[in-house]
DNA sequence: GCCGTTTTCGGCCCGACTGTTTTCAGTCG
């Protein structure tokens, strides 16, 4: 899978293009290009073999060779005559905050700086401030972006954005008495990384937001204090933007910040065609500038003959077409969820008793918990041999028995051995209820032998769920090699659910790769993997990705009441031994 | 550079803020 590395080449093409001075529309449209790419859930050099790049929208006759002969040879002529004429290491100083393309030009062809190295000498020998339409605050500025970037730690985990986000709203809404507040930006969209938080607020007296705000205790720093924007750092070192809107434009606001930013474009592009403008404060006609809506963000979809779109999807990746036509999907909700299947506990790596673990679940009001420990070649996380397995099912029993209300299952998360065999008899698999079946070593292998390891678990009879498919951890571990779509054929083939894997860290299934397999038929597992009983808690996060993924409550194998659970779960059993006899 | 139920040419989302400016360029979201 190259597409990251595509899309990187395309972006940086686009940012060189921008400093050099090219059209707007063309630095955009490889901008745009990228973006598909990145997001495009075939590998790339599929689609080029295929033939079929330029059926990716944005992607025409000019870059779908650009890509092909960099797929072909691993070069690119047109980037590499670009770098010639501007150095690639300008695309980063463009990211310091404050330095755009047309800054970074200036500084590189008057002072010859190239490197955020060369920028700190020469704001330190103020050589910025004579610079033409540059002055000492200009340079100040600067320098403030420059430190900025320097502690940028990078994008945040929705795990840590969300619980920081909520705290602060609550607090607003208790110091203040505002009732319309509502986070924006990527945090409201759920995306799986967090730049920075933008939270907004309705109120005719945006000063006493304003001052509550930049002074409560998650504040470490306040970059900036105005009438109706604010930003602070937290302890985090994370930044925080409140704005304060007028009531009647709480939901124009609200539409505008949540974004995406390719959102917005494709649903400011309809609404001229039906003679509208849209903007942050409303919905106004085109004729007569009439506002016609704007105080609730339904009012923006609705004037333009849509759904209203849940925030989860607004990507660009097809939900505008679809709440066109009305046909949006209504997404899997938290409610929906009737259990958790992959849970760990004390007897393996986890914390908790299966006590504790089944108490968490049933306050959760879930039907069933199926406690799937480790198995006992991953000794590291205190795998459990078939005795103990026994051991435990009879503490299992001993819960059941008193707890009618909520069912634990008895499962094993297998581990699945570098030749594709798991680690734990089948004899001892057809007695259990769950089985889950994952890699936990030699990730580094090729493309095929993880393909074929995995495709020998999958045609296990007693393997109903393969575990974090991918075996991505964001930001520290990439994906496996390997291609999803074969891996989703073999999925099907073998009548095997796929886990969506709910840490924060996790959430692998990836949202475009959980929305294929669920258009191919496959049973999609949203599981926390919790080690604790606090970690239960992680399945909003695994609802969050599947809602990106445009799941709906059917594609979802733990929405399912307990009695279609436990007739599904073995289903797979009886098919794959019927057809071995 | 891409794209087409108004177009194969002529469009391409929208506004705030800031600083350096006498009317606007650049950055940001």
């Amino acid at each position: 899978m190259r597409n990251q590395e595509v899309a990187k080449i395309l972006h940086d093409i686009s940012v060189l293009l921008d400093i050099k001075g090219e059209s707007r529309f063309r630095v955009v449209a490889y901008e745009e290009a990228a973006r598909r790419i990145e997001n495009w859930p075939e590998p790339i050099e599929e689609v080029w073999k295929n033939g079929k790049l330029e059926d990716i929208p944005g992607i025409g006759q000019s870059i779908a060779s650009k890509i092909a002969e960099y797929l072909a040879t691993g070069k690119m002529a047109y980037y590499e005559e670009l770098t010639r004429e501007i150095p690639p290491e300008l695309i980063e100083l463009t990211e310091i905050p404050g330095v755009g393309p047309k800054i970074a030009r200036l500084l590189y062809e008057q002072l010859g700086i190239k490197t955020p190295e060369d920028l700190e000498r020469a704001i330190q020998e103020k050589k910025l401030r004579n610079l033409p339409r540059l002055g000492a605050k200009s340079e100040e500025k600067i320098a403030r972006g420059l430190e900025m970037f320097r502690r940028k730690t990078g994008r945040m985990l929705l795990g840590q954005a969300l619980p920081l986000v909520e705290g602060i709203v609550a607090l607003l809404r208790e110091r203040t008495g505002v009732e319309k507040i509502s986070p924006a930006g990527s945090i409201r969209r759920m995306k799986e990384t967090i730049g920075d938080i933008d939270i907004l607020v309705a109120s005719s007296r945006p000063q006493l937001i304003m001052d509550v705000f930049v002074a409560l205790p998650q504040v470490r720093e306040v970059l900036a204090k105005g009438d109706t924007k604010s930003s602070i750092v937290t302890h985090e070192g994370i930044q925080v933007d409140v704005r304060v809107v007028e009531e009647e434009c709480f939901g124009a606001a609200l539409q505008y910040f949540t974004g995406s930013k390719a959102h917005n474009i494709k649903l400011r592009e309809i609404a001229l065609k039906k003679g509208f403008k849209v903007n942050e404060y409303g919905v106004f006609r085109l004729d007569t500038n009439e506002r016609v809506g704007g105080e609730r963000e339904e009012d923006i979809y609705e004037i333009l003959g849509m759904e209203w779109i849940p925030p989860e999807l607004r990507e660009d990746q097809g939900e505008i077409e679809c709440a066109l036509e009305k046909k949006l999907p209504v997404l899997v909700d938290m409610k929906d969820i009737r259990g958790d299947l992959h849970v760990h506990s004390h007897w393996s790596d986890g914390v908790a008793s299966i006590e504790e673990m089944a108490q968490a679940a049933l306050a959760r009001g879930y039907q069933y918990l199926a406690i799937c420990d480790h198995t006992q070649s991953l000794a590291v996380a205190s795998g459990l041999t078939p005795e103990e397995i026994h051991e435990r099912e009879r503490e299992i029993q001993r819960w059941n028995e008193r707890h009618p209300e909520l069912l634990v299952l008895n499962g094993v998360e297998a581990n699945i051995l570098s030749d594709g065999s798991l680690d734990f008899p089948d004899k001892e698999l057809a007695l259990l209820e769950v089985v889950v079946a994952g890699l936990h070593s030699g990730l580094t292998q090729k493309e095929e032998k993880i393909l074929k390891r995995l495709e020998l678990a999958m045609k296990n009879p007693y393997v109903q769920i393969i575990s974090h498919p991918t075996g991505r951890i964001i930001g520290k571990r990439e994906a496996y090699e390997i291609n999803c779509d074969v891996l989703f054929a073999m999925a099907k083939a073998t009548h095997t659910s796929l886990e969506l894997n709910a840490q924060p860290e996790r959430l692998d299934l990836r949202d475009v790769d959980a929305r294929k397999a669920a258009q191919e038929g496959i049973k999609i597992v949203i599981s926390t993997d919790a080690h604790d009983p606090g970690s239960l808690e992680y399945m909003r996060y695994g609802v969050a990705q599947a809602r990106r993924a445009w799941l709906r409550k059917e594609d979802v194998l733990n929405t399912f009441d307990r009695e279609e659970l436990l007739e599904f779960l073995a289903r797979k059993r009886k098919l794959l031994l019927r057809e071995e006899h």
